[in-house]
DNA sequence: ATCAACGAGATTGTTGACAAGATGTTCCGA
DNA sequence: TCGGAACATCTTGTCAACAATCTCGTTGAT
């Protein structure tokens, strides 16, 4: 039996552990974090636990309400929306850097991702498209050496989890999003600054839309509380 | 003899006396920053100054290293750049929703602050411009409704006091900010978003070419000296 | 004079128990 | 049946003491 993950150890373990659940759809939006619980089933101490929450409601991936403790916070389409406007604007500026400081190896390994995109989106395999898709972004804010946007990208992201999800699932998506991302690694490799802004705004922009098409036609309709 | 400041209260009173205590000089970078000597001289305890610590780390104003307490983070010339490149790109998101959607005391507001900067300014009172300019920037990003925007352009301010500081002493920099502040307020008042998202962009980059020349008095142009 | 080992004091990290507040349940009267 | 008062339980917040680790000055050998 192991011992108890304790400080900085069990808090990266247990706030990993939790933005893991998330991922895969174990905890879901409102859902209460019981810090007994958590250090039980993850076999931490409550400290690491309650330093765990704390990360997590920083990144704004729970909330913490004062004596009734932690939940799964829910992110509401207007604000996804938001989210994506602030990705937009901040990819933009990576591309338009990467596009001027890239080196030869990552101008290669854009190229492959790219070659890579077509063949994955012709053999209809989503998830190696979707892990193409998140190392192409990774990639093009590393390339742009701004490690400023690379962290606030970072925080960004945490809530948007269950809208990618959402996202991807829709049919035809990647055939979609394949000519826009492939234009974003054309302009960064071919070193072209301003054509990088533009084709990372214009592939952030038809996410939004994607996500304005998500909500509701009817908002007027009030779903049943737990 | 007042209570010591404990939990939710201290954590906030201890950060935010920090956050002052940085502003004004009584903190420099580097220096360290010890719990128990910050719960004595705040009067909270140990416990509150522990999580206000945490706070200021995520902010990204304080360095925490593990078994070795907290110092107030250095930042480098280089990184107050980047920011200020992120600050640029959200604040001409902002601008340019502030002019599509700011309501008519939002606008009211703006060019009444445009003309207390012109007088500010021909006064010589520089703290009432720095204030003046302090407002602006926030109604701006209020008036866009971006709350996301508005929470990471917190953050990003967070480190950069000291430079800020730097900055607004340098003598004619109010007279050379000014007409771009104007150029701000013209472009939301008038409701012209591009323009609005043209005249953040420069204020900002001029910004950035100011942080530059602090940085490095001789640049490229003139070679060494034999 | 230099350097490594040492140790006292300083500082952070952790724990477990308890206090304070919130939530849920039962039961009574109308 | 409904409302709500009283109680029991659950959960988070707080603290003080202790443990673990680091810092820095001292000492002694080379």
């Amino acid at each position: 039996m192991t011992d108890k993950l304790t400080g900085a150890a069990g808090r990266q373990y247990v706030a990993d552990a939790i933005r893991h659940a998330l991922r895969s759809g174990d905890l879901v939006p409102g859902q209460r974090l019981v810090e007994n619980d958590l250090a039980e089933s993850y076999g931490a101490t409550r400290g690491a636990v309650r330093e765990a929450l704390q990360d997590l409601a920083a990144e704004e991936i729970v909330e913490i309400i004062p004596r009734r403790g932690a939940r799964v916070r829910a992110v509401s389409v207007e604000e996804a929306i938001q989210i994506t406007e602030c990705r937009s604007v901040l990819e933009q500026l990576c591309a338009r850097k990467a596009a001027e400081r890239a080196d030869g190896e990552q101008r290669a390994e854009l190229s492959r991702i790219g070659t890579d995109m077509r063949q994955a989106v012709a053999d209809g395999a989503w998830d190696a498209y979707s892990a193409l898709n998140q190392r192409l972004h990774e990639l093009v804010v590393e390339a742009s050496g701004q490690e400023v946007a690379r962290r606030h990208l970072e925080r960004l992201n945490g809530p948007m989890v269950r809208f990618q999800f959402r996202l991807a699932l829709r049919p035809g998506r990647p055939a979609q999003s394949l000519p826009q991302h492939l234009a974003i690694i054309d302009a960064v490799v071919g070193g072209d600054a301003p054509a990088a802004a533009r084709a990372a705004a214009a592939h952030l922009d038809d996410v939004i839309d994607q996500l304005r098409a998500s909500a509701d036609p009817a908002p007027t309709r009030t779903p049943p509380r737990p």
